[in-house]
DNA sequence: TGGATTAAGGTCAGATTCTGACCCGCAGTC
DNA sequence: GACTGCGGGTCAGAATCTGACCTTAATCCA
């Protein structure tokens, strides 16, 4: 690679990373829909028309953010997973950590969350579709290898496989739709605790049929 | 100025910094004729036609820096003019500025030198020539500034004006002279301690003759 | 209801900028 | 004095950017 074409592939990346800073900022300000096309590529400081050289659509700047945001989102994920401790304490960080980047406000959680309410309305391209499913998937996995590890260890009594893959769901569900009903229910202030203590109850529950302690105990 | 439109001036900006950066440090390097335009583009990360997009000829990038460092230059040189001294300390120290921007070997003053000692060689343009002339003469003119103000001051005896411009011209020529002569004479190890001594006695030599002290003690 | 108006996503012809193959004169060689 | 290669400078075409314009859909108002 010689000089001016280093330079040409650099400036190409700065362009389109700035679309992408300058879209995210305006996205979390004011959702998919008020955002203009054309103020994008102003506060990127380019025209409408460059916008379109390095995007096909509005929706695929969206949709890139929205993958970066996972991407991101997952990777945080996986540094809960650490096979030293208990499954159950694991499973309550993996819940915990959810929470809290959630909590946080941080941006690409809140693309993250918007995306999950409004997914259908979003027409997302296959591919970009294809990809944010994939590696939500990968986070949901997660559910599973943590379930694998309290099986192995003998901490959970012997789960069958395909009962593996129902709890995962079950978790991952659990989490999603509590905070969910808590974001539309009771007021603002209460919210983080209600939606704390309500994830720990159902990962309690859940966790508490698969024990083989309780499980003897209840024999 | 909107948002588009700022962005390409600044980039157009930093193209042209980028150019004369680079040519700066390779005509520092080899001098002015081993350097060619193809190695300045390269270094400048574009090609050799955008080069002249940004410059009419490889002199006019030659000028553009010897321009920028005899204005660094002549700013630094505007420093010691301070008209709470006494006028021949002021010379003095007009003189050892001169001597120690040279000495500290920096980019611009040897760009400088060069210029001096092969003015008749470059064909600069007739613009960029009288620019830098007009910069060297307001240096210059600093010394009749000194002088006027030794004389105002009451300790040089009474100058008539046209007496002030030939002794500037005097020690102007003096400095450059004896620093000329200093570079091609003798070895590289006793060069600054030479070229010291050598422009302090000038300088002395010259002065001299205008002290009124000096003048009442003579007749 | 339905025509008018506006607004925003997307398009494209033309402007701007960049590139490197090419031209040409000149210095060095034989 | 013909030959060669080098390097300053040129220019046609490629790459990139711009903003007026097109299209569609939502909203408004008679």
């Amino acid at each position: 690679m010689v000089g001016p074409e280093k330079r040409r592939r650099r400036e190409k990346a700065q362009r389109k990373k700035a679309i992408l800073k300058a879209a995210r900022r305006l996205f979390t300000e004011h959702g998919f829909r008020p955002v203009t096309v054309e103020s994008i590529a102003k506060k990127a400081e380019l025209s409408k028309g460059a916008v379109y050289l390095y995007f096909k659509s509005k929706e695929e700047i969206y949709g890139q953010i929205l993958q970066s945001d996972i991407e991101s989102f997952h990777r945080e994920m996986l540094q809960t997973f650490q096979p030293g401790r208990q499954a159950s304490k694991i499973l309550f960080d993996f819940a915990d950590a959810y929470i809290d980047i959630f909590l946080n406000e941080r941006e690409q959680f809140r693309t993250l969350m918007n995306f999950m309410l409004n997914a259908e309305n979003l027409k997302l391209s296959r591919d970009v579709r294809k990809e944010i499913i994939r590696e939500t998937n990968s986070t949901i996995s997660l559910l599973e290898k943590i379930l694998q590890l309290g099986v192995d260890s003998g901490e959970f009594m012997n789960i069958k496989p395909h009962k593996i893959y129902s709890l995962r769901n079950i978790l991952w569900g659990l989490l999603n739709g509590i905070i969910s009903l808590h974001l539309f229910v009771g007021d603002e202030l209460t919210r983080e605790e209600r939606i704390r203590s309500g994830v720990r109850e159902g990962v309690e529950a859940v966790i508490a049929g698969l024990k083989k302690n309780d499980c003897l105990e209840k024999s």
